[in-house]
DNA sequence: ATCAGGTGTTTTACCGGTAAAAGGAGTCCC
DNA sequence: GGGACTCCTTTTACCGGTAAAACACCTGAT
């Protein structure tokens, strides 16, 4: 339970004993944390050639279970509409989606998974789950669920108070 | 307690019923609460003209109390040696830190704060700590406390497993 | 019908990051 | 003491991101 965050902590304490350093244990660690799920998961998802960024348009694609607008992707994956164009013409020269101009108002886009974009993303998709709940194994299943609860309600208010 | 992250938990149980997607809740709160308190900090830093990855530098020389190399600070702001040797530079030619070779090993450089990136990180820092807490504000002492204990669990462990 | 204003997407120009190569300095061993 | 090896930092070449401008299209008022 000694942690390289933790150390960071205590260094604090000591050059500022007159702060409160409390949330630093809860920032260091969920930073920490996000960087190193990024970093397993780039690296498992390189041998399929996409990168987290590709592969967070994929599953937005197919969570939503059909067709959805750039700007839509644009929300869903907190980027910018530039990134999105990008990374649709990489997928869409991949044949993993295809764009399609919208009928009834040409300015849309409709996106969408192509046979072989489905089907790479229902490969990908249970093979990140359980590579991400491998990262936690530290946690028992009640663990988890306890941490999941905290975090939505951080969340939730950070969310209210800011988006 | 009701956020987006719950919403494509939600999307995924539908479209895969098959899967266990509960490490889903987990990892993708923490992947957006980083998105947040990243671009929170980034935005308020930016009136006093240094990006976040400065401020990591910053923070790591005055915490340490003394000076740093340069693959210190790489190990310490996770990121490669080439990010280090550009911040570097920048803060230097922005008055904050000095740096000198090394008289008993020529290939080391000895990085410190200046006295004006003294003044300036220990007027940042406690900024930042309140700021932060600000953005867990709906959670109580408490609940921040046992946070970081769970958080702190499923890092050593991740650590352990990887680092 | 036209045009002002708004919306959705892409293009442009640039910025900060990385991997790998280069450069400069120490160490070891014959 | 010269050469192979290793270590620390910086440079180089490139890549993926963003903000803002450009572009294409729709809508509603006149």
């Amino acid at each position: 339970m000694d942690d390289a965050v933790g150390r960071i902590q205590d260094q604090w304490r000591r050059q500022r004993p007159d702060l409160d350093v409390s949330s630093v244990g809860v920032v260091g660690r969920v930073l920490r944390l996000t960087a190193l799920l990024k970093q397993v998961n780039e690296t498992a998802l390189a041998e399929d050639g996409v990168s987290g960024a590709e592969f967070e348009v994929l599953s937005a694609l197919r969570r939503a279970g059909g067709g959805l607008r750039p700007s839509e992707l644009t929300r869903e994956t907190l980027s910018s509409g530039a990134a999105t164009t990008k990374r649709l013409t990489r997928l869409e020269s991949l044949g993993l989606i295809s764009r399609a101009t919208s009928a009834r108002d040409r300015r849309e886009v409709d996106v969408r998974l192509t046979e072989e974009g489905y089907e790479l993303i229902d490969r990908l998709f249970p093979e990140q789950v359980v590579r991400e709940r491998g990262v936690l194994d530290a946690l028992t299943e009640d663990e988890l669920a306890r941490l999941g609860a905290l975090l939505a309600k951080a969340l939730a208010g950070a969310e209210r108070a800011l988006g």
